[in-house]
DNA sequence: AATCTAATTAGATGGTTAGCTAAATAGAAA
DNA sequence: TTTCTATTTAGCTAACCATCTAATTAGATT
């Protein structure tokens, strides 16, 4: 598993959360998500890596192409992250 | 404003989050806040600015001590941010 | 005004990140 | 099996980040 650490890390970078926020329309190969964006393929595929490290994504082969999923559960792992902040606790 | 991208980077170290979660339960000194942490001031005092440019701390002099608040509101902003990433839009 | 306390800013260093181009891999198609 | 397409990995560089110690600032106390 992940760890909170790697998942934050991993969401602080806008291009990352783009990616993020374009996959949840639905999964996408890594071409068609390229299309979105004006930096090299190359640095591209490390974000993919450090999505995927962080579990919030994972990926699938199809042909020639990789196809990426966004992994819901782990955006909610974060999710309940910042929440902890927000929410007085007793203890 | 501080920007969304300046609140997730700021978001992103384990010792700024801690900070935060300190915060939760109420103001505290840079002082009371240093000693839950193992790290020189002067680094901590680095963590501080940068919470403070994401506007997720603000500060208070008080005598001496400079007394911290966690300022919900922006924080609740990085809390939508992750929440537009898993809702669904048809925008 | 000299000194003490609380905290910051300055300056230096080692490690990490984001970006690029070029080279390599994996599968499909000719 | 050669070639084409999609994507990644390798190798590089410039910029940035976290950390430290030393020096400075701001206010309180004597």
């Amino acid at each position: 598993m992940a760890g909170i650490n790697t998942v934050f890390e991993a969401l602080s970078h806008p291009v990352r959360r783009k990616i993020l926020a374009l996959l949840r329309q639905g999964p996408m190969s890594a071409g068609a998500l390229a299309e979105h964006f004006a930096i090299s393929r190359p640095t591209l595929s490390v974000h993919f890596n450090k999505l995927k490290e962080a579990e919030l994504v994972s990926v699938e082969r199809q042909g020639t192409s990789l196809i990426y999923h966004l992994n819901m559960s782990v955006l909610e792992g974060a999710l309940a992250g910042i929440l902890d902040l927000t929410e007085q606790s007793n203890d």
